[in-house]
RNA sequence: GCGCCUGUAGCUCAGCUGGAUAGAGCGCUGCCCUCCGGAGGCAGAGGUCAGAGGUUCGAAUCCUCUCAGGCGCGCCA
């Protein structure tokens, strides 16, 4: 039940019969403060305004017949035309008594749609690294909230395996041609210094450069040993990301990924589509297209190149075919590109060329989630100490050991064994939710004590939240605490039923404007107004119908703040 | 030069389509409590929301300009 669009529904309702204004909106809100009720409408405001009328006046008679049918113990208009409603505490327990004994904490949307997600998406020439991190994590938690909603979720790994570079790598690999797959695999465990020597021996010395260039064109043009050696290359590039992903808790699987070489033999397809439509323009011997709205510093057009002097393509070609393909051949209704802040002018430009060429569904929206960058904290991009980029690896061991000396400091008493277990999941945990609890927005700052820090609104808090919740359940005598039926009285009560209810109008919410850090700090809240309900409301002591009704409080929030984790790829512990 | 993003408490960050007295955590000050696992609860101090105009009954939020920082801007991705 999402109960605010419940609400908007309902008193819009009244307002466009009291008004004779369709369209009008009450404008739900959560009230900001206790005296103001559970929730606001702030429309009588604006729609008074439009009618020159009093909002005060057009207030009470929006009242006068207005029926939330039991959801109110008070409805108040108050201050210059506010609309304040007191949930009724009765409506609080029935519907969260409904709630206990649904399999699902939130219904799927009505709508069926097709999401595809494009996010990850590393370049398979190197190892990745922190500047991948966040559109992993946030894609992820993206996907997984579509797919709890109902949605068909198609997630897009758009791996950068057919650039310029692969030339140099390939040049690299004919040294090793002889070697057998194991030999193989153990030159290119470190696939950084791998790139790292390519490059040396590209810039240093001018044969194994001209080789690189004609092992490019040879590739592209479907060479046989070239085309062997960058399978044999990718195969194990490919091998390291799902590493990383099963360790990082990704879903993300080899199935998923549809690379640029996927797109390859469609891209002299979007050419002939360009220039049938007319768009194509030759421009020093480059093939562009030209939009108006798009203009250089002079007031010159701007070019969407794609196609290089040279005959080549360029990754703006290989996004046309994508969209595309994620349009027509997928039937996406949203393609959401998971894709940090810099690439905002190309993701622009590209969807601009791709609309007015009819490469995609006129019902397709197309939408980059752009994110910020990851400081140190020197406020600078985040570097090792010697300047180098971060390999993820790296950061997961370093943030799993961290999280293993925490443990160990609290939990002395624990077995090793555990104490890893423990470990692993928190560090992980702390990380992913460090990046979800920020506003994808803006650029933050990295900070290893804060996100293990079991204060404010960070991993370890909710863990425990969650792993001290579900201590009570292991006393003997509680049994199925499912089965308890929820009584809401008391204030704490009141509050933390009517939190448990926000819980899917939080994740719907989500899902229409994928930000994550309203998830997050739904959790958060929710843990917090637990920890009042249980300072204020004796649980264990209580007599027998409250005490199995506030048992259904706990359960209840102990399942929604596992199943709001899960939602942004967090695993739970029972203890820790 | 043009464009995009950012600027909120000492620090790290929230603040949803404009709504009532701008919030949280850390740090600082004080108080309380022990049904689970004190990695607890409550309260206080701390803000010209970068600055200046404007729109509005109402602006941190929208518009304009200025300042500061980050990023992007024709053949890399």
């Amino acid at each position: 039940m999402n109960l605010k669009h419940h609400l908007e529904k309902i008193i819009a309702g009244r307002i466009s019969e009291v008004s004779g204004l369709t369209g009008s909106k009450a404008l739900i809100n959560y009230a900001r403060e206790a005296t103001f009720g559970d929730y606001q409408a702030n429309g009588i405001m604006g729609v008074a305004k439009q009618l020159k009328t009093n909002p005060r006046e057009l207030g009470e008679k929006v009242l006068a017949d207005l029926d939330l049918g039991g959801i109110a113990r008070k409805v108040e208009l108050a201050g210059p035309g506010f609309i304040n409603i007191f949930i009724s505490p009765d409506y609080l327990a029935q519907q969260l008594n409904t709630l206990r004994t649904s399999a699902a904490l939130v219904q799927p949307l009505v709508a069926q749609t097709n999401v595809v997600v494009d996010y990850s998406s590393p370049n398979l020439a190197k190892e990745m690294h922190v500047g991948h991190l966040r559109g992993t994590i946030i894609g992820d938690a993206l996907a997984r909230i579509f797919e709890y909603l109902g949605q068909t979720v198609i997630r897009q790994n758009h791996f950068g395996d057919w650039g310029t570079q692969f030339g140099m790598l390939i040049t690299q690999m004919q040294d090793m041609q002889q070697l057998d797959e194991s030999e193989l695999k153990k030159e290119l465990a470190d696939l950084e210094s791998f790139y790292r020597d390519a490059k040396e021996r590209f810039d240093a010395d001018p044969e194994f450069a001209n080789a690189s260039r004609e092992n490019v064109v040879k590739l592209q043009a479907g060479d046989s040993t070239c085309l062997k050696l960058w399978q044999a290359f990718i195969d194990i590039s490919v091998e390291h990301c799902q590493a990383l992903y099963d360790k990082l808790g990704i879903t993300l699987r080899v199935d998923d990924i549809k690379a640029e070489s996927f797109y390859n033999d469609r891209l002299a397809g979007i050419i002939i589509q360009l220039d049938d439509a007319g768009l194509l323009t030759e421009s020093d011997g480059a093939r562009c297209v030209f939009l108006d709205e798009f203009r250089n510093k002079d007031g010159e057009a701007l070019p969407t190149i794609v196609q290089k002097s040279d005959g080549g393509y360029l990754y703006a070609t290989t996004d046309l075919a994508a969209i595309q393909y994620r349009s027509k051949e997928l039937n996406a209704n949203r393609v959401l590109y998971v894709v940090d802040a810099r690439q905002s002018l190309h993701f622009q430009q590209v969807f601009r060329v791709a609309e007015v060429a009819h490469f995609k569904a006129e019902q397709c929206s197309l939408e980059h989630l752009s994110y910020g960058t990851m400081m140190g904290s020197d406020g600078k991009p985040f570097k090792t100490r010697t300047g180098g980029t971060v390999k993820l690896m790296d950061l997961m061991e370093e943030g799993i050991a961290r999280a293993f000396d925490l443990v160990s400091e609290k939990n002395p008493d624990l077995e090793e064994s555990e104490r890893r277990e423990i470990a692993s999941v928190v560090g992980i945990a702390a990380i992913k939710y460090f990046e979800l609890s920020k506003n994808r927005n803006s650029d933050y700052i990295f900070d290893w004590d804060t996100m293990l820090s079991f204060d404010g609104n960070t991993a370890p808090y909710l863990l425990y939240a969650y792993a001290r919740i579900r201590s009570i359940f292991r006393r003997e005598d509680i049994v199925s605490p499912h089965e308890y039926t929820i009584l809401v009285n008391d204030e704490e009560e009141q509050a933390l039923a009517l939190k448990l209810l926000q819980f899917s109008e939080t994740v719907e919410q989500v899902s229409e404007d994928c930000y994550p850090n309203q998830l997050c700090l739904y959790l958060y809240e929710l843990a917090g107004i637990y920890m009042r309900f249980y300072e204020a409301c004796p649980v264990l002591k209580a007599e027998t119908t409250v005490r199995e009704s506030r048992l259904g409080l706990c359960d209840l929030t102990a399942r929604t703040i596992k199943q709001g984790l899960s939602l942004l790829g967090i695993d739970t512990l029972e203890k820790m």
